[in-house]
RNA sequence: CGGGAUGUAGCGCAGCCCGGUUAGCGCGCAGCGUUCGGGACGCUGAGGUCGAGAGUUCGAAUCUCUCCAUCCCGACCA
């Protein structure tokens, strides 16, 4: 392609409505514009990337045996309210009615088309199992769009859906698609962690989520280098760290008397630590939570502990809501509750971070006041232990004690299992060898298609622009003539040019008669893997630069080993 | 939806607090000339409903109100 033909705008400073660097530098780099919040055009060079992520992950899904569908966006709502996710999803759908008055939605994703599908042409165990997919547009009414395409309302997703006729055939199609997902990362060339992750609104079994690490991605991953373990933050298993010694106030000096202590307006961990000059590994942070039948419960944590809310509910399998100024049944302190003289009413649940402690600090549950050398069993009762906290750094793996790590991560796949929960709601049946009418045992996986796109440059730049992995990279060698006046430039670098077209090299050539600073700052800011030049050094002894976009490198070649080294990469 | 901020030329911004002729600057864009390996220079020029509507005023980009859009922080997700 010839810049001077092409439709590629780049920008030379930041935008101003975007915070986030794949963002401005997909806007920079004239691969996105902004339509309206979350949603882009993709101008040719984006389209492109587009286009050579869809295409690696198409051949991998067709190697693993999965078959390319095509499902149309506007759904009836018929089909969502027999799954009663019309309800569910409530408005983060797109909805609208047609002519007739008919409800339709724009298809947040495909579980209930594909299943309603699949119902009336799947009859026999025969042909299962099967896998199809989809590379199409979704929407979905984001709460707040952000971070461009990252989360945008209208997106590209590769959705895959499997039937089976068993667990088996489930754990199959799983299994595939766990290593095809890998697969296509690898291929493009991302570097990425697998963990273990909720299921969230889908359903299912159990899911998996694939990650591309990135500084300013999303998510937190914990994980242990030792067993390969991997989780969200908020799923994370983990052992609490042993005290640290140099901590430990009180810890071998036997238990001592109970202090009232004044402190006024002192509400918070952070407060208190610096009004006590303790650390707040000293300190019992109580939270108050309550569940829909107006019972309310404590539960006990170490200062520098969050309460993982998620976690408490599964121990007292009810759903909780912290209490706050408006929902206090019982007028507590806030900012100074503790386990000591609270309601009888009001059990108390202890994490494991504070169970070996003693002589801890704690509300004294009366406006400014606390107690100093609160120890439990003496003091109060815990009515269980458990693990109540996200994970704090020194926490260990639960499986082989090596201290955790952390990662943060941008969520590009994830698979379930979603076993029968859509084909029992919509009737996807098949007839079994034993004669009997079964639902479809299902899977159902994705991948952000354009947020895989964003994921890369998040990963992959520096202060100059993007750095593209060469499998996804719009073009793989950018020609820079330096000065278009000159002829013996022009001619040889356009006869280049035709060499490497007739060789099927993507090139882009630069032939704008602009300065060639320019040339060099676009070619970087857009990211493609290798720069060729022709300039001064091409006129003086037809030598050709090469640099390359990752690390800079550079060499020269002569123009009579041009072909040699267009041949070789 | 709650909290915070912003809207002035294609892009990035100043002006607004303290109202007063033709609304500025940089980049980009067009023409001419000079330059030519890391965002060159000179001259000339085009380009604006000051987010929208209403109000106050002799007079509004500037003050008041309403609305809209966009971005950031929280619950959701590929």
């Amino acid at each position: 392609m010839r810049f001077s033909k092409y439709f590629l705008p780049t920008l030379k400073e930041d935008p101003s409505d975007s915070d986030i660097i794949s963002h401005s530098l997909s806007i920079r780099a004239g691969l996105i514009r902004k339509v309206a919040s979350g949603i882009y055009t993709f101008l040719p060079l984006g389209f492109k990337i587009l286009k050579k992520i869809e295409n690696i992950i198409r051949e991998e899904m067709n190697d693993a045996g999965a078959i390319e569908i095509f499902m149309p966006v506007m759904q009836p709502a018929e089909i969502w309210q027999q799954s009663n996710r019309w309800y569910e999803y409530g408005p983060e759908m797109f909805k609208l009615v047609d002519r007739n008055e008919r409800d339709f939605c724009l298809g947040p994703t495909h579980e209930e088309l594909i299943t309603t599908m699949a119902s009336s042409d799947i009859y026999s165990y025969k042909d299962l199992p099967v896998n199809l997919y989809q590379i199409q547009v979704k929407f979905r009414d984001e709460i707040r769009p952000r971070y461009g395409l990252l989360r945008a309302r209208e997106f590209i997703m590769k959705d895959a859906y499997s039937f089976g006729a068993s667990e088996e055939d489930l754990d199959k199609d799983y299994d595939a698609m766990y290593a095809t997902y890998a697969k296509i990362i690898e291929r493009i060339g991302l570097k990425y962690k697998v963990v273990e992750a909720d299921t969230g609104l889908i359903g299912g079994k159990f899911s998996h989520e694939f990650m591309i690490l990135a500084k300013n991605g999303e998510e937190t991953i914990a994980y242990c280098d030792e067993c390969r373990y991997a989780a969200n933050f908020d799923n994370a298993k983990f052992n609490i760290r042993p005290f640290p010694v140099s901590d430990a106030a009180g810890l071998n000096e036997g238990l001592k008397d109970i202090k009232e202590i004044h402190t006024p307006g002192i509400k918070t961990i952070e407060d208190l630590t610096n009004f006590l000059t303790q650390p707040p590994q000293n300190i019992i942070k109580t939270i108050a939570v309550k569940n829909n039948e107006g019972d309310v419960f404590a539960f006990l944590l170490s200062g520098d502990r969050t309460l993982n809310l998620a976690k408490a509910e599964k121990f007292l399998k009810t759903s909780l809501e912290l209490i706050n100024e408006d929902n206090n049944i019982y007028k507590l302190p806030l900012g100074f509750i503790g386990p000591l003289g609270l309601k009888k009413e009001i059990s108390v649940y202890g994490d494991y971070s504070i169970q070996k402690r003693s002589n801890l600090i704690a509300g004294a549950n009366k406006i400014d006041y606390h107690f100093k050398n609160i120890n439990i069993n003496r003091d109060f009762e815990v009515k269980g232990w458990g693990n109540f906290s996200y994970p704090v750094p020194g926490d260990l793996c639960e499986s082989c004690g090596r201290e955790l790590e952390y990662d943060k991560g941008i969520e590009v796949g994830h698979i379930f299992k979603l076993g029968t929960k859509y084909s029992t709601k919509l009737n996807g049946k098949f007839l079994d060898k034993d004669g009997k009418l079964k639902p479809y045992i299902m899977g159902c996986y994705g991948i952000g298609v354009t947020r895989m796109m964003a994921a890369a440059i998040e990963q992959s730049h520096d202060e100059k622009g993007i750095i593209w992995p060469k499998s996804i990279a719009p073009f793989l060698i950018s020609l820079i003539a330096t000065n278009m006046s000159e002829n013996k430039i022009k001619e040889a670098a356009g006869s280049a040019y035709e060499m490497m077209l007739s060789k099927k090299v993507q090139v882009l050539y630069d032939d704008r008669d602009i300065s060639a600073g320019i040339k060099f700052k676009d070619s970087d800011l857009i990211g493609i893997p290798i720069k060729m030049i022709f300039g001064k050094k091409f006129l003086q002894n037809e030598i050709i630069d090469i640099e390359y976009r990752d690390d800079a490198s550079k060499t020269e070649i002569k123009l009579n080993e041009l072909e040699d080294f267009v041949k070789n990469l």
